[in-house]
DNA sequence: AAATAGTCTTGATACCCGTCAAGTTTCGCA
DNA sequence: TGCGAAACTTGACGGGTATCAAGACTATTT
């Protein structure tokens, strides 16, 4: 956790996380409907989050990667409302939500900290409605990319490759398109010399392509 | 707030409210880039919140009603980033952020239910996202409905009647719709004898015909 | 009360994406 | 290592919304 904190509080923080959970690919991490008890800091691995609808549709939420929290869904009642599988072998922090409560009461950073995790999550969803409200697919795929590779270059990762760890059905769910279009889609751009694609592995040519599909310009 | 506290605490809950604050319709409670200070509990009014993108777009995240908390994009980024307009005139209770920080140490209900609150918002997003992402502009409209006469019925008012306060154009942008497909959308619910509608005044003659368009039942 | 701008409805047409289908490649497991 | 299942690509076609346009209605202002 990235805070300033005294090697006191330091200390305290460290109590508050309790075993480390490891998660094998393709299963969840918690599942709708399961009593909710703690958040989940992402030590190693990736994620997907998502919910069903009563008629079993269902809309990937989010991916998440290390150093990102999952389970703030279940709060609110007490009950996790979304499911959370690991999209490959991965391991986690448990941080039981009463003892978060408590230790915030005592280290201010700590309570602030929680509140920001939270009102990112929220204006992270934001982003997400902006784009499937707005936006047609090569800008939902190129903005897609973009976050993605963001991210990744912020772990240390390369800026311009990556491996997808999902599939076009789970990109396609998360953007609000099916997977054909989503293939369709990155042939298009491999067409246009924006992005190499072998399968899950990604080399992005033009960054300033990526960019110029997500916020078009209009000409002179 | 709803919060089972006992007189000594409710007391300290009424410091944390600050001033009050009318505005007027069709002005901003909060805009995008502003700094933030404060969450507001809304009185009384209607609000819509929404987000832009660079290139003009912009998105309606949310329609909010009197009980309701605004604000919350603001805390990650110590600025908001979007914008909390009024829809009719309005009336909100300012809520200063780090006094509710100050007061949730102390008092662990209002801890608890500042964490909910939040977490109810990003609940309600996975929602939307659900509704953006798989939803056919029917089934978005009858799921809008039935969550606004819910959340006023809530209050006390009809269950089967209530009068929009937005356009079809801002409909339609929380929907990811255009407006003449809400109007259109509208028009076909009148045909099946479903709603009556006379520009805002919407009564709704079948909840469970909107139910089924929601949830679509396989006949057989 | 008339004027005017804003809002809403409806029609005709176009286009993007979904659907259905077939074929190919890759991956996982025995 | 080889087989079967899963994942991916590509084509043809259709449907649901968007777009463009015109007209009707409403509300606010003078």
């Amino acid at each position: 956790m990235p805070v300033d904190l005294s090697n006191e509080e330091l200390d305290r923080v460290d109590e508050l996380v309790g075993a480390r959970r490891k998660i094998k690919r393709g299963t969840s991490l918690f599942r709708n409907g399961e009593k909710f008890t703690s958040l989940y800091a992402i030590r190693t691995g990736f994620f997907k989050t998502c919910v069903a609808s009563e008629d079993g549709r269902d809309q990937v939420t989010g991916f998440q990667m290390a150093g990102e929290i999952v389970g703030l869904d279940g709060i609110v009642n007490d009950h996790h409302t979304c499911d959370a599988v690991a999209l490959e072998d991965a391991e986690v922090c448990v941080m039981p939500f009463d003892r978060i409560e408590e230790f915030s009461r005592e280290v201010n950073a700590l309570q602030h900290h929680i509140h920001k995790i939270m009102s990112r999550e929220i204006v992270r969803e934001h982003g997400v409605m902006l784009l499937l409200g707005s936006m047609r697919a090569e800008e939902r795929l190129a903005t897609f990319l973009l976050n993605l590779v963001q991210r990744l270059h912020a772990r240390g990762f390369s800026q311009s490759e990556l491996i997808l760890r999902m599939t076009r059905e789970e990109i396609g769910s998360f953007l609000g398109l099916k997977l054909e279009t989503v293939s369709r889609t990155f042939s298009r751009f491999v067409e246009d010399g924006i992005v190499e694609v072998k399968q899950r592995h990604v080399r992005i040519l033009s960054t300033s392509g990526l960019r110029d599909i997500v916020s078009p310009k209009a000409p002179i």
